[in-house]
DNA sequence: TCCTAAGCGAGACGGTACGTCTTGTCTTCCA
DNA sequence: TGGAAGACAAGACGTACCGTCTCGCTTAGGA
């Protein structure tokens, strides 16, 4: 019960590397399954004996990159202050976003990327600013929440875009400093104080 | 030599507005070039009589908005300050979404968008940006310039999307004057002085 | 409305003959239909423009078979005495059978015919054998009918094979002399009388 | 050493069975390895321990049918009259074919049978059918050997399908009867003497 | 008025990829 | 050691689109 479980994930690893090289190099669209187990070095009956098609490898992909995040977010979640948290807590997306540098630029930067993915990622960064506004907010504010954390959320993604775009020159701490600079003009006003 | 064209723009519009419907009901990806001519009732053959492919005619559709876009900008382009021009400046990209909202949420909403489109929006829209805050920039920035227009243009963009999302609840004018809230401050900052 | 049809019928032409020459070399169950348009030089795709499968093919292609056999015996249907009728009469299953001997050796003789096939022949055959022999009965017979009919099929089934299989060194006029050789005795025995 | 050997013909008898039950379901061609050892409870890795493939298994069942058939001929083997032996002699193709009705079913009236096992068996029948009227032949024939024996044999199996095709409503004694009357008149006219 | 070029419908065809199915091999584990 | 379980390679299947092509029909301007 052991090997055949390690030949398992072997193979959807050598699927997920393949699938993540092709689409770097030719975009999300125009990569065949074929083409995915040629590079894989698997036979195609193969594939489909582990996902339904080209989207459910991808969104496997993604998922597991997802879980990673939300790992590092929660385990020490005790009294910590959510927008303004010690450095590590502000540079854990950029730091993120450098590890998994390649399924990012798949997404955000790829000629040919699926818009539903990356309208995911957007959705699900503003969900979680959202909890952070509210969590920080002493009073209700002048603009709609919903419309604030959108903003925000857009604003670090194409942020981040830029980033993976120019090559990495600055840090992941560096970028956090820079969307703090960025955003804690904007906070301070709309919540009448520093977000704590 | 009239009537055939007047011929050929009928076919060719009858052609973009069944693509539209068609990404509207069930996503970019799956329209086929035959449910886009049964739904135009034109034939096959007819459709790439006009267009290359499926890209091609999504293009020119795409194409012919951004040209009515840059017309509203360019005309009176004289000596306005430009991040903080009289209203109607600032708020022509909302007003803009709002008339073409069928294109914008089959570009930014739909589940089944092409993120290249959307890239190249917010390219697009950054590249603007960056000229406006140089204009306005009496001396060198705290921040990277490409990094900040990107960041702005993304939160735009997420603004917008989250306003069509929800219905356009908001007028044009109120959601300029939200994002005109949501950036000032930083603007203010991180110029050293408002953007006049 | 001329041309595009004699295409189609050139192309299921082609298809056909491929299908034949194929069971031919390899036997029926082992042609692929990528095999048979690579032989016909068309497409694969082309094939399921025209036929369901190989069945429908090799279905088609016996259907032709037999509707010019059927031609052959009833337009100069009026008088003429069905079991014993002048030389061609009797001549024509073996003249068929030679005219159309691909079809039949892949039948009767391949190693990997269709049991379906031949059976469906031979009662075809037989009953056409018993509508003769109740033409010619003035009474009731010693032996069941049916087992008759389908005895004398499955022997002029089987004389055809050997005939086919052996070269085809006797002419069809010779094979019906044998065949009324070998049946008229049993006839004139089981009757009661010479069949006319 | 013992055990292990009825375990193993067990597992071939349940393969055999399950085979056989299947084909007249559903037809040979449409029964899969997978169907077969689904049916004997075993799995389809134990198949091909035993097995080459589904013909493998089929011709191992005919084998030992035909094995069967032999033995019942061979052993009183003096010095017999070969086509007009005592009654007995003359019933057991019949009674063969009433006791193994399964597989003659399979093989002669199964729609999607094998045309290569039927043709084999009509060969063997007509070289048994051959010798036999070698044997009684006192002079040269006026039609070939081979051909009358091919004719004989094919009358006999199509009689044989005929007979299980319609329930066997006939005693295998009076099969033999029918048979007799069918080929003797032919037998006497063409030996010029009744085949004793 | 005809007639003649262009827009268009119809549909055969060559291709490519899809997701499914079955086959036969192999390896690991269990009784 | 016989069998169970199941991963895997191989390859045919029938389907769905694609983009190209050829053929006629029609229909409106120019002769």
């Amino acid at each position: 019960m052991k090997q055949p479980d390690r030949r398992i994930a072997r193979t959807r690893r050598q699927l997920r590397d393949a699938l993540v090289a092709l689409i770097l190099e030719q975009g999300y669209e125009s990569v065949t399954v074929q083409a995915i187990t040629d590079r894989a070095d698997l036979s195609r009956a193969t594939f489909y004996l582990h996902f339904k098609d080209k989207e459910d490898l991808m969104l496997a992909s993604l998922r597991e990159m997802f879980d990673d995040l939300r790992r590092r977010y929660s385990p020490p979640q005790k009294g910590e202050s959510p927008l303004r948290p010690e450095m590590p807590m502000r540079t854990i997306p950029f730091q993120h976003a450098l590890e998994y540098r390649d399924l990012y630029r798949v997404t955000l930067l790829s000629e040919q990327g699926t818009a539903a993915i990356l309208r995911g990622i957007r959705l699900y960064l503003a969900d979680a600013m959202r909890e952070r506004i509210e969590a920080v907010a002493t009073g209700p504010l002048s603009v709609p929440v919903d419309g604030l954390a959108n903003y925000l959320a857009g604003g670090m993604l194409a942020l981040i875009s830029w980033w993976l775009d120019s090559g990495t020159p600055q840090t992941p701490e560096e970028m956090a400093a820079l969307f703090q600079q960025m955003t804690l003009p904007t906070m301070t006003a709309l919540l009448g104080h520093p977000p704590r």
